[in-house]
DNA sequence: CACGGCCGTGAGAGCGTTCTCACGCCCCCG
DNA sequence: CGGGGGCGTGAGAACGCTCTCACGGCCGTG
């Protein structure tokens, strides 16, 4: 009877009502899972349901609930390389997989620029998402700023460079560089270089900032030429390197704030003839997937991820909750995982 | 006046016209640019707008309207290590790039096992997105056919297992295998064996194909055990390699599905003694960025992602539009870049 | 000077939901 | 046997927008 060649716009409500017998508002209980509806008035509406293969139409519902049941993760980076980064993809899986046991939905959104930071700004003041996870958070980026006075729920992935009152999820970047720091200078080495993440991010400069109070607590000068700044890429990484076995030949350590700048690090070390760990030692951070394959195998910080993406997505949900309350926030403790090159 | 502390909900178009002294169609009309407006009440309008900081509601228009102006990309992709592989980001970075200049939205959608698969076939068909672009597809996924038959705007990136009427945008990778293979050939390899991709992928199918249409044309045997299956990823290439090596010691150079694979191809190698290119040659594919930097730099097929990404939203955009026509497929021509490896 | 046409405008219906009521029904208790 | 109290149900008003249609004012033309 049905005809199943023309495109039939998607059922309502009111059809599976007629369908079914019943009135739309019993049609719309069921479907919501509401408690008040007789056995046999549900089962006529599922039967409805599933020979119309009826989908609730969302916009139609989140016009009057004010919800969508869509969280964003904006992955904020300009630089595309960094997208490939193994750390983004621990994140997003590790968020995703905690959300698929609820019935919200993800969906990831990501600003190469300016211009597509304010797309998302308005994408999300529209009402399509019911909260944000903001990774990735430059100093003069203007989203935090646009979805905190949109009054959106926000937590970012990474503590602000303000004391703000807005929720975060961050590792504790300050005392796991200062504890790379610490390992090497216990191991005797004396002239300690560190190739730090990009400064316009926190994790940069805490990462640095660790470096610094490690070496000082070991009663080492902490010295400009043995600094260089990376970008969290492996070319980055090589780059750097390169410049400070250029600006100070004699180092005979390295603390590098990512693994992937770890790996450009360490071909860039190979390719001038320095061993590792003899010449040098290299500590990285992160303790990707890459840091157990590489050659030598590195020594690196680990990021406890699984504690992160699961505390990202709570402390998300609470506010969207709306429990009120001040926005929790808080830092994982890392740990220093011991490979062959430090 | 205005009291700033509260969350004040979102003004509507009901405002903002009794600001603008207009009614709610003037105000609509204004909002959407369109002409039959006259100056004046076309000021009032914009001024009240900016003072209310009013925002169009989505989820209103959209339920009149039913466009959503979103498209979604969905990376259809369990191995999370492929995740971070570079020829996702170069497909996001491009399909982004091109969407930027309309104002259309793009979210990204992942995919880890088949029950978030069909979260996102629900998510599209309750009428979140207009399209959807379609990555990474295997040969058993649930997807397509969801939102085929859903009606959903749809454009695969890479054609489908059967011949059936969808749209794709796919790369001649069976061409571009064919020149790989053909080019070891003519470089006097003999023992040509192959890494090949997830054969449950049709990339993975095409480019064995191609590998063996091109051992043939060079009257080499096709061998079974020159061919063994990778992931598309770097430790899954290297695993390959190995088991090359132990299967057939004399082989003489390797087809490798992807760059990706293909670095771990050459640690494998590496480890194994061999010398590239001397006593192997290698060809990649894809001419990711790494291919430029490894060691020693990779032969490799670039696929054309700048012909497309381009293509891939411009297919999609006129399924949206509904133009109808059959839906419309392309195929994008390789080509081989030579550096050190072969 | 009358009349048709165009242009800017507003009233109002509708998009597909949810949710608040109010209304019967049946059961239990007095 | 009568009255209160669930409990399942349905009618109808929102939600914030778009869009059709009709209307008044102004012009140009006959």
């Amino acid at each position: 009877m049905t005809d199943l060649t023309s495109r039939a716009a998607s059922p309502t409500l009111d059809e599976v009502a007629v369908l079914a017998g019943v009135s739309r508002a019993t049609v719309s209980r069921v479907v919501n899972d509401s408690p008040k509806v007789s056995p046999e008035a549900r089962q006529a509406v599922l039967s409805a349901v599933a020979e119309l293969r009826y989908v609730p139409n969302r916009m139609a519902r989140s016009l009057v609930t004010r919800r969508t049941d869509t969280v964003a993760l904006v992955l904020n980076e300009p630089n595309t390389q960094v997208f490939s980064d193994p750390f983004f993809a621990s994140i997003v899986r590790g968020v995703s997989a905690t959300l698929a046991d609820t019935d919200l939905n993800l969906v990831l959104l990501t600003a190469q620029d300016e211009r597509e930071q304010q797309k998302i700004g308005r994408y999300a003041r529209q009402g399509h998402v019911d909260g944000v996870i903001l990774m990735s958070v430059h100093s003069d980026d203007p989203l935090p700023d646009i979805l905190e006075e949109a009054g959106i729920p926000l937590v970012l992935c990474g503590r602000p460079f303000d004391d703000r009152a807005v929720a975060f999820v961050d590792a504790d970047n300050r005392g796991g560089a200062q504890e790379a720091a610490a390992h090497l200078a216990a191991a005797g080495r004396r002239r300690i270089a560190t190739i730090t993440g990009p400064l316009d991010m926190i994790a940069g400069v805490d990462r640095l900032a660790g470096y610094q109070a490690g070496l000082q607590a070991a009663g080492l000068e902490v010295c400009s030429d043995l600094v260089a700044e990376g970008d969290f890429t492996e070319v980055g990484g090589a780059r750097a390197m390169a410049e400070l076995l250029d600006r100070a030949p004699d180092l005979d350590a390295v603390f590098v704030a990512s693994d992937p700048m770890a790996v450009g690090a360490l071909r860039a070390l190979r390719e001038a003839g320095r061993r590792v760990p003899e010449d040098v030692a290299v500590v990285g951070f992160d303790d990707a997937a890459i840091a157990e394959r590489c050659d030598p195998p590195l020594t690196t910080i680990a990021q406890p991820l699984t504690d992160m993406t699961p505390l990202l997505t709570e402390l998300l949900l609470r506010q969207i909750e709306g429990v009120g309350g001040p926005a929790e926030s808080r830092v994982c403790r890392t740990h220093l995982v011991r490979r062959a090159s430090a």
